[in-house]
DNA sequence: GCATGTGAAGCAGTTCACAGCG
DNA sequence: CGCTGTGAACTGCTTCACATGC
């Protein structure tokens, strides 16, 4: 059992872990059974120095003059990432999105288990999406409890999205991926991450007009500060 | 007509403006005639500071004492992100996602103008979504010249992402999104950005794992860069 | 008086380059 | 000899703090 405390991971690493397992998880599947920081960096489209940086972080896993055992490194990422154990999710908002997350396959491989799905329409609840039945939003604290469901997705228009963020803090969900075009305030303790699909397509609009501004390739944004 | 050359924008300022373009939308429609940088910061959860530098970095709209005109800075931003002109756009994948966003009304309010639906399964070609017949998918560039589509979005499963990538570079795309969990290798003058649910999961449940990791608050989303 | 705009300081992540080790 | 791991240099964004101007 390697060290106990993970020292502090630069958030732009941990925005890459998820495509680093993604691409060792092919490899594994092809039996490569080892990478270099170079092989890597050139599948996931980012420098080698900072794959070799992003790893080093979590301890010394590489074999110098050989590369990365491919099964071993990617253990390692999975258990930083906390993926050796099943997280419940639970989805608030039905539309046409939710029921596109709720079908989603990707959530399943990657080890999260939806528990879950809300919405307020009389004619959503009830029916039955990837074998679970809606149910109102206002069950949601109670199945986020009875669950332990620590993660929420809302997939809801823009103004029911602060009320179902409420009700999901209050089902002591600690992890919210929201998909509404609106600034949540929720708890400190509750993390927020939020996708908007209308504003990618506003940045590349940016890039098209500003050809010039276009910095050769975009990569690895990292998070803008609240 | 404003100055042309638009001086190198920072990536991060340039994430930003969607969000600050929507935050403005609602304070004009609330009829709000001005805004402080320190308002507009607090609205969309960012540093009042940021605020005046991004902004800054397209010329001084503001007026001191006062602060920002809230109609004519939605204007100037919307100038930049290049809103006054609608932008033509290509679908690929026409699966739940696909779905969802070909009927998604954030495009549209954003500018947007979805011009094609693409995918090769049989039963999905020839259905009508959001007033559009699905075609197949080899049809895909002869459309995109047609309609003058610069921008295409992919929807569909990761094997066959870099197939339709390619089809859209050869259609005259000249920025991508997309949502296969997959690395896509175009031509340099193509623009990508990549949107992974399950890696934004997955950044959550790391965050879950290293509470001491966590940084106060990530805020707005990144991409994970190519 | 009050809020912008900005030089300067601070800080963080990226990239370099090489020592160290298999 | 090759590739990792990492100090150090570098680059660039963020934050500060205040002069400027309404």
């Amino acid at each position: 059992m390697p060290e106990r405390f993970a020292r502090r991971i630069p958030a732009p690493t941990v925005v890459r872990l998820p495509l680093y397992q993604r691409v060792l998880n092919e490899l594994a599947r092809e039996a490569v059974a080892t990478v270099s920081s170079a092989e890597l960096a050139e599948a996931c489209g980012v420098n080698a120095a900072k794959v070799r940086k992003d790893l080093s972080h979590f301890g010394s896993y590489g074999t110098r003059g050989t590369g990365y055992d491919v099964d071993y490194l990617l253990g390692q990422i999975q258990r930083e990432l906390g993926i050796d154990r099943e997280r419940a999710v639970v989805i608030a908002g039905m539309g046409h999105l939710g029921h596109a997350l709720a079908r989603s396959a990707g959530f399943v491989q990657s080890g999260f288990r939806i528990v879950g799905l809300f919405d307020v329409q009389p004619d959503t609840i009830g029916e039955v999406v990837a074998g679970l039945r809606v149910r109102h939003v206002s069950e949601l604290p109670s199945v986020c409890r009875s669950e332990d469901a620590a993660i929420g997705v809302i997939t809801t228009p823009g103004g029911a999205a602060q009320d179902v963020c409420d009700r999901m803090a209050e089902g002591g969900v600690s992890a919210i991926l929201n998909f509404a075009p609106v600034v949540l305030t929720a708890p400190a303790s509750v993390q927020v991450r939020d996708v908007d699909f209308s504003a990618e397509l506003q940045v590349l609009a940016f890039y098209q007009a500003h050809p010039d501004a276009a910095t050769g390739r975009p990569e690895a944004p990292a998070r803008a500060g609240r």
